[in-house]
RNA sequence: CGGGGUGUGGCGCAGUUGGUAGCGCACGUGGUUUGGGACCAUGGGGCCGGGAGUUCGAGUCUCUUCACCCCGACCA
């Protein structure tokens, strides 16, 4: 490692947020757009979010559900239809009041998220409970104009997938908002490498307008919680405001039951601080735009040229993706580099162990090095993959499991989050009790995991027998 | 909106009691290099955030204004 290395990226247990900072902006992932609080996403960053997009499609494709495309600009009345959901998005919404020359007739807003506009649409679309259900995804930007930003955690517009269906009983809806967020669990672990914390929103917590809200929650490296994702079973109250009716089988006018559910590219800020090091960052092979890079050593030499073009075909022959850094820098420069990018595996070629029918194979994320024979490699890099994959998830879900403690005060929950852990906390259901402790902790209610605590539990605020187990901590 | 800070080439900074702007990195060119951030030579790039004032003279002093960053309240 060299000097100037040191003094690229700051250390990661020092100062965290700098350190996040530096790796965001150093590893080519964005840039700052020129309007405050707007983000760049450069190809490195998106081919990320590409990847992404591909899983949950095919997991979308096999729950049903198809993708579709919304109208950004939404009428402001439409948002006002549904009383909780205006008052929680009307500080933050961003307004279109003149185009085409002239003032507009009535202001529109740039969806914050498309609740409104798709269940208007919804209501024309849907008659019968043979409509149902209706589930559709799309793809698209929203924008959410926040005090403060920071890139792909917060920006004032950001890119993310929305589901919305309707279903023709509560019950169907919320198996839907459930189900969902199992789809979303799995996301992190076959393909992020990041153990989601799961569970039901408190009342205060809960998205504006909805029944309950779900959530996948990480523990990043700084033992604050990221809210992920979430889905919500939003009942019949958007079906009310917006008037979706569907007549059932008893022949009878009914309101329909309606979900939604979201994940941003907020996920890439999730891989980077629960997998960065202090190199930069770590990227696990699934999500990897690349996986393996190849660093020739030696540009005029024939036979590195040669078997480095070789491997990279038989690497690309079974579907890994890989390049060849032929650029004009020194081998240690190319090494740092892609260290810092995260790129999972790197084949280092060079006449020193070609010799001995023989390449170097290194992993990013134990920063191991050893060397192969080369007709092993094609056998070497795909076992590799799925072993630092493997490992990535393991590694994750210790640092995780370790850093949760049981709280029973107050006092002790300050402590805990003091000390970079989640505190979990047996507590009654009134919804001030969790309040109380945002107040005096900073640390918020993430998520409920159990609601059906057993008799004899002590409430850890006000003492009252406890009905729950709530996740305490402080959150991004 | 409270509390603190910073504005000087793309980035990071220096600039003394006021004397007409410099360093490192990055970038261009030519060459030598290449197994952990190479080296030599050479070149390009600056209304010193904006405005007003003091002065023979302001990056530097005074006033004013703007912008951004960090910490709190709000949030995927």
């Amino acid at each position: 490692m060299g000097k100037k290395y040191v003094e690229n990226i700051a250390n990661m247990e020092e100062d965290f947020a700098q350190w996040y900072t530096d790796v965001v902006k150093k590893t080519d992932l964005v840039d700052y757009g020129p309007v405050k609080g707007t983000m760049v996403i450069k190809p490195y960053g998106y081919a990320i979010w590409e990847n992404i997009q591909n899983y949950l499609n095919e997991e979308f494709k096999k729950c049903g559900v198809k993708n579709a495309y919304f109208p950004m600009f939404i009428p402001e009345s439409y948002l006002k239809k549904e009383a909780e959901h205006v008052e929680g998005f009307a500080p933050e919404v961003a307004v279109v009041t003149y185009a085409g020359g002239k003032e507009l007739e009535e202001r529109l807003i740039v969806r914050p998220t498309s609740e409104t506009i798709i269940c208007e649409m919804y209501a024309k679309w849907i008659k019968s409970y043979r409509d149902l259900p209706v589930k559709m995804n799309q793809w698209c930007n929203v924008v959410r104009w926040e005090k403060t930003t920071r890139p792909f955690l917060r920006t004032s517009e950001f890119l993310w997938q929305e589901g919305h269906t309707v279903y023709s009983t509560y019950e169907e809806a919320e198996d839907d908002a459930k189900k969902m967020l199992q789809v979303y669990k799995k996301l992190g672990e076959e393909f992020l490498a990041i153990p989601f914390f799961t569970g039901k929103k408190t009342e205060s917590e809960k998205f504006p307008g909805a029944e309950n809200t779900y959530t996948i929650e990480a523990m990043m490296h700084d033992g604050k919680s990221l809210q992920s994702g979430t889905t919500h079973n939003l009942g019949q109250k958007f079906a009310k405001a917006f008037n979706i009716k569907f007549l059932n089988k008893e022949e009878k006018l009914e309101y329909g039951y309606s979900t939604s559910w979201g994940v941003s590219t907020r996920l890439i800020g999730a891989l980077i601080m629960v997998h960065g090091d202090d190199r930069g960052l770590v990227l696990p092979p699934n999500v990897a735009p690349i996986q393996t890079i190849i660093v020739p050593i030696g540009k005029d030499n024939d036979l590195v040229k040669k078997i480095s073009k070789e491997i990279e075909n038989k690497l690309k022959e079974n579907n890994i993706r890989v390049e060849i850094d032929e650029r004009d820098n020194s081998p240690g420069w190319k090494f740092n580099e892609w260290e810092m990018k995260g790129v999972p595996i790197r084949l280092e070629i060079g006449e020193r162990d070609l010799e001995q029918g023989e390449i170097t194979i290194f992993r990013r994320d134990t920063l191991e090095k050893t060397r192969i024979k080369i007709e092993d490699v094609e056998k070497e890099v795909l076992n590799l993959l799925i072993d630092i994959q493997k490992n990535m998830y393991k590694k994750a879900k210790d640092y995780r499991d370790k850093r949760i403690a049981q709280a029973t005060s107050i006092s002790e929950i300050l402590e805990v989050v003091d000390s970079k852990k989640f505190a979990r906390v047996n507590i009654c259901s009134d919804e001030n009790c969790c309040i109380k402790v945002k107040d005096e902790t900073g640390a918020t209610s993430r998520m409920i995991e159990n609601e059906n605590l057993k008799l004899g539990n002590k409430c850890a605020i006000c003492g009252n027998p406890a009905t729950r187990t709530v996740l305490f901590a402080r959150s991004y």
